[in-house]
DNA sequence: TGTACATCAGTGAACGCGCGTTCACTGATGTAC
DNA sequence: TGTACATCAGTGAACGCGCGTTCACTGATGTAC
């Protein structure tokens, strides 16, 4: 994986092609089907080719659910990133309320990578470390994003809670991935944000909402504007 | 399933008898491996009986499937319940605090059915009706609470957002499962909180927060304070 | 530029496994008289 | 209480399927001289 260089032969360029059509093809049936019934075998055969010899790019089945795990984390950080770059920097607002748009908007058009993502594990799989970083993409835009209201001054509404030290050291990691200022306030609000969008679209996708909500997007918006105010990223009236 | 009558044969508790069975042993199984690959034959291995004798008792898999889903409602209901009954009426707070920590004390100890209650749902099944009223018993609990909260005129922190007209009436349907009072803002922040609640607990459980958070007894507790300090149950100081 | 050898991609058959479901059959239990 | 028939539980074999992975082999591509 490391120092691969780059690709001089006919077959180095054949193997670079052909390990994109296997991943493109494993995303292609997980748009069908779910995760755990991903089948090597269905790949290779809709490839056209020998089932022993997805082997030669892929070592296992697990190999390939990593790909596929790392590259819907970087296609869903790739969008959330996109949505953040499309808004104007200063305005906080807007880029958070962009950007966890932007979450539901990827999961609700990629349900199995969603499920893959944020869904049950798969049974006997267990992710490698070269998931972490893209793992991390989209938390990073929250964060910064909460980072620059820091920054900017911009007030928090009165904390419902003091926080304990015991919770500032408990979720002491997540403030490493970012670079700029962050108060402990705007950090334990991101934490629970984050589970709240999760929960939300989760929720959403996997069907707990059939019976109590009638229009997802209405109250999907309406989430979105509480959030951005419980975050204190709307300048007090 | 309606009037299966009194059981006046050695047949019938025979039959009751094996369902029952069939069910635990389906349980014990879901115990170790997930919902999707819980297998009739394993059950029946793991009891003795020829695969083809479980379908004189639950006519598929997705029968089986059906009634553990049934039961998993029902089980972590019935501990949501027990955890707001082990609290003074009148203790709003600690109430509300005792039925989050159910949701995730059970959860943590029944890790695959709590995937298959809010996980990613198994390829190719879909829920019966009846599985909808079980479904319901957590959110009635939480409800409860917040109408006894409004009954009892405790003030809700001033709301961040005002609710439009149209996410009222996209949430509507939640408000018929519970009989009491509920203000639209606390009705909102319920369902929000539902959300907040399945995040931190899929987050934690399908080890999204490995990288983030430390100590997650901690964190959760830290977790469950705001919210019910955002429902408004803490009287103001 | 040409040859000899090493590397690698891809094949096809096979191993060993497990699954859900059906079906004809047996023997035990229940019921009506 | 006893007999004749109907009902049902449970069996064992079979169908048809799909899977991940291995392996010996072939032929094409790459490399060193």
């Amino acid at each position: 994986m490391a120092a691969e260089s780059a690709p001089r032969t006919a077959r180095d360029f054949a193997r670079i092609e052909l390990t994109r059509s296997i991943l493109a093809e494993g995303r292609r049936q997980l748009s069908q089907v779910g995760p755990g019934e991903l089948s090597l075998r269905a790949v290779a055969r809709e490839l056209g080719m020998a089932s022993s010899a997805v082997y030669r790019y892929f070592p296992s089945r697990d190999h390939l659910i990593s790909a596929l795990l790392i590259e819907g984390y970087n296609e869903l950080g790739a969008a959330v990133e996109a949505a953040d770059a499309g808004e104007s920097p200063t305005r906080l607002t807007k880029r958070m309320s962009a950007v966890l748009h932007a979450v539901r908007d990827w999961a609700n058009a990629n349900f199995h990578e969603y499920a893959l993502l944020f869904g049950s594990p798969i049974p006997g799989y267990v992710a490698p470390d070269d998931t972490i970083l893209p793992a991390q993409r989209v938390p990073i835009v929250l964060l910064r994003i909460l980072s620059d209201a820091d920054a900017a001054g911009l007030p928090l509404g009165s904390p419902s809670v003091p926080i304990p030290r015991a919770e500032k050291a408990a979720i002491a990691p997540v403030r490493v991935v970012v670079d700029g200022p962050l108060s402990d306030e705007r950090l334990v609000r991101a934490v629970m944000a984050f589970s709240t969008l999760i929960g939300a679209i989760s929720l959403e996708l996997f069907g707990h909402l059939v019976n109590g909500v009638i229009d997802y997007d209405t109250h999907f918006d309406h989430v979105v504007d509480r959030m951005v105010a419980d975050l204190g990223l709307r300048r007090v009236r």
